[in-house]
RNA sequence: GGCCCCAUCGUUUAGCGGCCUAGGACGGCGCCCUUUCACGGCGUUAACACGGGUUCGAAUCCCGUUGGGGCUACCA
């Protein structure tokens, strides 16, 4: 664009608490790890500076936008705390922020742009424009070609006549457009890549492409980070920019950042049908919030050198959008699940023991509130597998032969099969040895020095051998918390009893 | 077809002209620790897509090629 225009629609030079962005999702379908990781760079992005987040909603498209994905939209943000200054559920001064309530607004600029000319009547169909290209010797697809603008009001008295109605189109200019993208640079759309687009549908709905920008002004945007996907979409946007510029509805043009692609399989995007995708999926296996978030951010971005596992204000201190990688990044479940790990393992006990909760829950290990007893065991043995587990989703399998009765423990079969042929003594000297430790006495500490003495020292046995069987008597598995430990949980009648259980078991 | 974007180990990322015989993390492999599985520790594997420039010097700057991806809707 010539440097007169450059003048005339400037870019906004926010950098500080003056910085305004915005996350506005189209509520359709599940929350995508993609779209929650924009989310969080621009809410990132706006802790940083002092600045300010927006929520916005842009159901504009009746035929897929539904109440329940706008539900999953507040409950993803907020399940990972990305909290929002202005937007729906919490207003502000540029409200509403759903565009369905907003179309009394845009019919408004609508008819603005109209007096002031930047926008006409375009009765052409699609079929039409094609034919016209064709004709014309270009590619079919070449697109419009931005030939009604000066139709006279005789042609479209005609067209009218026919029974037609306009859609209305942005006359954009017939220069260049360039942009400096925070995270790519300087990119130029040659004048002509872009032709003159519908804004307004014949039966007067607005669309996407002037619905976003005429919010973005209105409220004020002054940084547009968002995905990839819209990058070829920028140069139409800024000639609407342009337009509401010259008709006072704003002051200046937001800079732009786009986001790389999250991938998935191969070499395409993260599909919306993959499960990977959807962050919900996510939550139900037992990602913290904590872990997710830190895998996001680094899916473009990164703190340091040396350094993958961070807190969100370590992010906030350090993130700036300019240093956001251009390429994409493909979404690696393996490492996400370890950085989970590392997150799990920095939580208080007592607050890793309250999340675990829903998951017990879920698996049927307990039912809410839970018992005084239930508490107690949960409190004992939750450290016992902070230490171990990479998905909160893996502590009901770790735990769940705690809150059950000994009699009604399954024992897997992989478990049994691993049992040695001389589990009955193994069995029988450890229930005789057991039965000696009194009541008051009964500890981990206890229980390993004894049963040490009697299978390792007395039989001559290697641990792996002689515990086996314990553990599996113990919780019917082949993998468990520590063995005396959870004895100690147990408690001693209950311990003998499933040793003595398993021994009959295997008689059988 | 046109326009736009992208290109460092398998993955993610450090690198913004000399500190690079390219660093970290995940994964893989091996060892240690160990009552199982983990956790933790140690070691190891493995990359600058290619070709031209610019420069005393390029992973880093420029151009081209190749390979990916996106847009090209009266969806968002």
């Amino acid at each position: 664009m010539s440097m007169s225009e450059t003048i005339a629609h400037p870019f906004s030079t926010a950098t500080g608490t003056d910085v305004r962005v915005r996350f506005c999702p189209s509520p359709t379908g599940t929350p995508h790890v993609g779209l929650i990781r924009t989310a969080l760079f621009n809410w990132a992005y706006a802790r940083h500076t002092g600045g300010t987040f927006i929520f916005r909603i842009e159901d504009t498209d009746p035929a897929r936008d539904t109440e329940e994905s706008f539900v999953q939209l507040l409950d993803a943000l907020r399940w990972l705390r990305l909290d929002w200054d202005e937007g729906v559920e919490v207003g502000g001064p540029h409200g509403p922020y759903r565009q369905s309530e907003r179309y009394d607004i845009y019919a408004d600029v609508i008819e603005k742009l109209k007096a002031s000319g930047h926008i006409y009547e375009s009765f052409a169909t699609g079929e039409e424009i094609e034919v016209r290209n064709v004709a014309r010797g270009r590619d079919p697809k070449a697109g419009y070609d931005n030939f009604e603008r000066d139709l006279s009001d005789e042609q479209k008295a005609a067209f009218r006549a026919e029974g037609r109605s306009p859609a209305l189109r942005l006359k954009v200019p017939d220069t260049d457009i360039s942009f400096d993208d925070l995270v790519r640079g300087e990119i130029t759309f040659p004048a002509g890549s872009f032709s003159d687009f519908v804004v307004v549908r014949p039966n007067g709905h607005p669309l996407y492409p002037f619905v976003n920008p005429v919010d973005d002004a209105m409220m004020g945007v002054t940084h547009v980070l968002r995905g990839e996907d819209l990058l070829s979409s920028t140069p139409r946007q800024i000639a609407l920019y342009h337009a509401l510029i010259d008709i006072g509805l704003a002051t200046f043009v937001p800079r732009f950042g786009h986001m790389p692609y999250v991938m998935g399989e191969g070499n395409k995007k993260l599909s919306k049908r993959d499960p990977e995708s959807n962050l919900f999926h996510h939550r139900a296996r037992g990602f913290v919030p904590e872990g997710l978030v830190n895998y996001l951010s680094l899916l473009g971005w990164s703190l340091a050198s040396d350094r993958d596992v961070f807190t969100i204000d370590e992010m906030i201190a350090a993130f700036d959008v300019v240093d956001v990688l251009p390429n994409p990044a493909r979404f690696d479940l393996k490492k996400a699940e370890s950085l989970n790990g590392d997150h799990i393992r920095l939580l208080d006990p007592a607050d890793f023991a309250a999340r675990v909760i829903p998951y017990l829950v879920a698996a049927g290990d307990v039912t809410e509130p839970l018992s005084e007893v239930q508490q107690a065991i949960l409190e004992a043995a939750a450290p016992l597998v902070q230490e171990r587990i990479a998905l909160l989703g893996e502590a009901p399998g770790m735990l769940g032969f705690l809150f059950i009765g000994g009699d009604s423990l399954v024992y897997q079969p992989d478990a049994l099969a691993s049992l040695p042929k001389n589990s009955q003594e193994i069995l029988a000297a450890s229930t005789a040895a057991l039965l000696d430790i009194p009541e008051a006495e009964w500890t981990h500490d206890r229980v390993h020095t004894t049963l040490t003495e009697t299978l390792i020292d007395g039989l001559a046995l290697k641990p792996r051998v002689a515990f086996g069987p314990l553990r599996v008597a113990v919780s019917g598995r082949r993998i468990s918390p520590p063995l005396f430990e959870s004895m100690e949980i147990l408690g001693k009648a209950e311990s003998v009893l499933r040793l003595t259980r398993l021994a009959a078991h295997t008689l059988e």
